[in-house]
DNA sequence: GTCTATAACATGATAGAC
DNA sequence: GTCTATCATGTTATAGAC
């Protein structure tokens, strides 16, 4: 098998050349664009030729720079994710907070793109979706917020595979609560918001009960399980579902 | 707002309508046909023209009588259900080999058709879409498979509301169980199935627990919180969510 | 080689004739 | 009830501009 042709890069210190800046500012106003229309109107309203004709573009100019509706959502979906990960890189605080703070802001930041995520909130579920949230593909997006929970456990004082297994249940958890949040029409998503201090107030003070050998009797059952399911929580590198 | 036009219903004892007789055949044939074309290929790759060649039928003649694809696959949904849920009303013995049977035989009923699950799956869980799992479509649906769980406990001797959100729960566990098993590649669904046992085992035992003080200060609470959330527990007619 | 515009295609869905 | 004709849209192919 030979390697595919690829695209020269350019090192950091290079200029950019016009092309580029040309290019990246068209791909830009196109995302840009989709974006507004997507919030507006929703995905499935919204038709490739609308997005074209908001960027004033061809609908075959359009298709070069995304060769889909769905990698226009795609790219949304990344930038946000990226940016978010970073704001929540630097949470500090009790586990409680870290987690409140990780729970509440992650539903923030897609507070404008509700209608949007509901659209696609069926893909997310599906892991024969490349979108999905399970799938593949996002398999680096997945790690990497289960990290961040993770990372949030870390003062909890927590065994590793009693932390990995709760930093996959809280991502898990997440992924729920984005269910119920984008089809929350209460004002502010208040339900969904408190749903999530309940759930956390109740679940973060009986981590510690992990610990206990009855704990430990438990969280070894249900990885043993898991694990024969073909699920493995091996911190880090989640495999099929978490 | 007046009452919509109603079909005039025919009392049992009434002889079939040739015209009734005709058109049941038909729409039962279109709906044959569809099945069989989506577990042989998938929903996606199956066209409305292709059921409709396949029934022999003008495309327009096959939305006269399903008013879009996914109508034919919902149709479908509904016959499953229906048949499998008068198969569960007659299992038989201790909670744990009735929720067994359930959980086997839900998945077992859906073999043949995974693949054309695996196709609508996300939507089962987007509150939007009206083949959701959780739309006020399929409310009654939903109430009525609740109910089944709700039926299974009843030898446990919990009180009302324990076995109540115990229901919702398995109802939510059996919906997780589907993600997993359309996608399980695994011989005979062997990681599913395994996974639900394990599962059973480990809950089902822990059940009683519920009934003890402390259990019933979390069950309390756990309801409150869904409750504040506007999500209601009312056995036999849930709202929103479960 | 990089980008844009236009035409064409397949499909889900609808309207109106018979 | 059934059909034919037609539409709108996601997507692809292609021809050409720079």
């Amino acid at each position: 098998m030979t390697a595919a042709p690829r695209r020269r890069t350019r090192a950091a210190s290079d200029p950019p050349q016009d092309g580029e800046r040309k290019r990246d500012a068209t791909r830009r106003r196109l995302l840009d664009r989709a974006l507004a229309l997507f919030e507006g109107r929703g995905v499935e309203a919204t038709t490739m030729r609308d997005i074209a004709r908001a960027a004033k573009l061809s609908l075959g100019a359009a298709y070069y720079y995304f060769p889909s509706k769905e990698a226009l959502v795609f790219a949304h979906y990344e930038d946000n994710h990226a940016q978010l990960e970073a704001a929540l890189a630097r949470t500090t605080g009790t586990p409680r907070e870290r987690l409140g703070a990780i729970f509440h802001e992650r539903l923030a930041s897609l507070k404008a793109q509700r209608k949007m995520l509901a659209a696609i909130i069926g893909r997310l579920v599906d892991p024969g979706d490349p979108l999905s949230a399970l799938s593949a593909q996002q398999r680096t997006v997945r790690t990497r917020a289960i990290a961040v929970f993770a990372r949030a456990l870390d003062g909890a004082n927590l065994p590793p595979e009693v932390a990995s297994l709760a930093a996959h249940a809280l991502w898990l958890m997440m992924m729920a609560c984005l269910l119920l949040y984008v089809h929350d029409e209460s004002p502010g998503q208040a339900r969904t918001h408190g749903l999530v201090d309940d759930a956390l107030d109740l679940i973060v003070p009986m981590l510690p009960l992990l610990s206990t050998p009855m704990g430990r009797a438990l969280v070894d059952r249900i990885t043993a399980s898991l694990d024969r399911a073909g699920i493995e929580l091996k911190r880090g590198t989640p495999q099929s579902l978490p």
